[in-house]
DNA sequence: TTGATTATCGCAAACGTTTGCGTTATACTA
DNA sequence: TAGTATAACGCAAACGTTTGCGATAATCAA
């Protein structure tokens, strides 16, 4: 239906090939019947099928970008910036969420694969990879974001260095006995690792008392589960570290429903410092996640995978350096 | 590089027309013949080209979907809702954000063209929408969402309803000095008509008083904008009705940042219900825009329009009822 | 056994674009 | 003037897939 090259090459009695060659900018086409052509392209308003470039060309200049729940504001920034530099490379992002679900992830990257994109940015739902190994196979770079997966690309902050960063403030600020929150998916490594730099700060100081909460999902309504444990506990920690904002965001909120106070009853430390983080009803203490950081090397590297792409390379792994915003929601004791 | 009908083809001794007839479901091809090409389509592990099946067959089921700004909360379950139809209705939504500049519209929008959608939802950047015109006319139709455009579907929140209804709660509450809060933007229609809403309820009890604040911008830092022009007013209003719920998070948070209360010294009012709107630090006082039923009547209407592609129709205005859901940002006097 | 029907598959064109190569004219050189 | 170089364009194949139609072989009825 819409108007294509050869419309246009019937207008102006031309050849089609002539027609595309003036409108590539190709030099051997003379000025003048560039400029018909260019005319005529405009009157008819023609817009060139990316399909059939790309059949014949065969470079696709489309990048998948596959995150676990845009409704997590963690996810917006790092979108952004793979955006950003994709718009600068002349790359297209097709935007997606898994939702944490491991077939929704698999039928969106059959999607992504049926519309040939060159490479892809992923934040994989945790398990089976099989997926992602077959498609890096078939020759479509795959750059790993907010994880770590053997054998891949991947950037990510140093999870351990958060975890230990969290556990040496809270000790800082005198507290002894502090609580974890997280899902308690075995499959989750983040949350694993965060633990494992917050008991290493914890053994540093010869202290280790800690208490651990699973709240099942890391969002809000887990953190109002965990809160909820937290209170009908007969020995309660004066300070709990969340997996994520989100986590710190429902403990707290379900805390104060409860009957008590944050921080004065309990102080709690975040992870991510998403927007709104900084106008929640408590200001959240959080670990500050580079989120724009992580699209943008994230991004960089996938071009630079394409760009190479035949060529062997050992996989990358790029570590974001984790640091502590002060806010409301943590004193000390 | 990757796997096509032709190398099954060659694989089996068969031609591309009938591994293409096998792998459809056609069934003028034999069980065994079928049997066959789907295993080693299997095993050597073909993927259809998108561009090349679109390109013969002509019918695009790709979706445009493009938002305003994607960090703003109040997108994303409408765009949740849109996938979920488009998911169920075998469409692909390719989802963008034109960050309210109208050339980055533009932009997108070519980009739309060139991958041939087949639909487009859009929250337009207000002004020229020549282009959007210029899309319909060209047999790709457009469903507006969360705005009102003349010859366009469009589905919105009933924008003077929710203004008569904040008022109409402000009044019973006491309130004689009402102010409001918006970017100022001559072209943003829905702020004139929530404006325009909330006078009807003021009259409606002879009341005229009012204060307009023009934040210029209609995100967090223009409601800290606005808190200052409402500190320092001569003569404050003692309540406000913020565009929307992120002017209402930025002016609560600067008024409390220079030392006011809220609700105490002045009563709040947001709109959407964005996430967080609850677990703000003051729980929002808002109108509740209904978000997941904006996207799924957009994309159901969307398709209705695609498969009556040709046949002439008046362009159908559905405006969604508002409701406010009472919090803590919002006291009688 | 013969003719007709049916099942199964191949052939080729088409979708819109790009590109290597061949074909004209025109301009330039000797 | 004859020969050569060059500028400008056309021809045709190709990308991967679908589809109408024709061809072949097998099945069936009489």
């Amino acid at each position: 239906m819409p108007v294509t090259i050869k419309g246009i090459a019937r207008q102006l009695h031309l050849n089609p090939s002539t027609v595309s060659r003036a409108l590539s900018g190709n030099p051997q086409v003379s000025e003048d019947t560039r400029e018909k052509v260019i005319k005529a392209a405009r009157k008819l308003n023609y817009h060139p099928n990316y399909w059939a470039q790309n059949l014949v060309g065969a470079v696709s200049n489309l990048i998948g970008c596959l995150t676990l729940d845009l409704s997590n504001p963690f996810y917006i920034p790092m979108v952004r910036a793979v955006e950003d530099v994709a718009e600068q490379k002349k790359y297209m992002v097709f935007l997606s969420e898994s939702r944490r679900q491991i077939e929704v992830e698999k039928a969106i990257l059959e999607r992504f694969r049926r519309i040939r994109i060159a490479g892809l940015i992923i934040t994989p739902v945790h398990g089976n990879t099989d997926h992602l190994y077959c498609l890096e196979n078939d020759g479509v770079p795959v750059v790993i974001a907010g994880r770590n997966l053997a054998g891949f690309d991947s950037i990510n902050i140093d999870n351990i260095q958060s975890g230990f960063l969290a556990g040496q403030y809270l000790i800082q600020n005198g507290h002894r006995k502090i609580g974890y929150i997280y899902s308690g998916d075995p499959a989750n490594i983040p949350e694993q690792q965060r633990l494992q730099g917050l008991i290493q700060a914890l053994h540093e100081t010869s202290l280790e008392t800690k208490t651990i909460y699973k709240s099942l999902t890391n969002n809000i309504a887990g953190g109002e589960r965990a809160a909820e444990m937290w209170f009908n506990d007969f020995d309660r920690p004066t300070a709990v570290f969340c997996y994520n904002d989100l986590l710190a965001m429902g403990f707290i909120q379900q805390v104060i429903k409860m009957g008590a106070r944050v921080p004065q009853d309990v102080s709690v430390i975040g992870h991510d410092d998403i927007m709104f983080a900084d106008t929640f009803f408590v200001p959240i203490t959080t670990i500050v996640f580079p989120k724009y950081e992580l699209g943008q090397l994230a991004m960089t590297l996938l071009i630079e995978r394409i760009n190479q792409l035949g060529k062997k390379h050992d996989p990358q792994t790029i570590a974001l350096k984790p640091s502590i915003i002060v806010r409301n929601s943590c004193i000390g004791i």
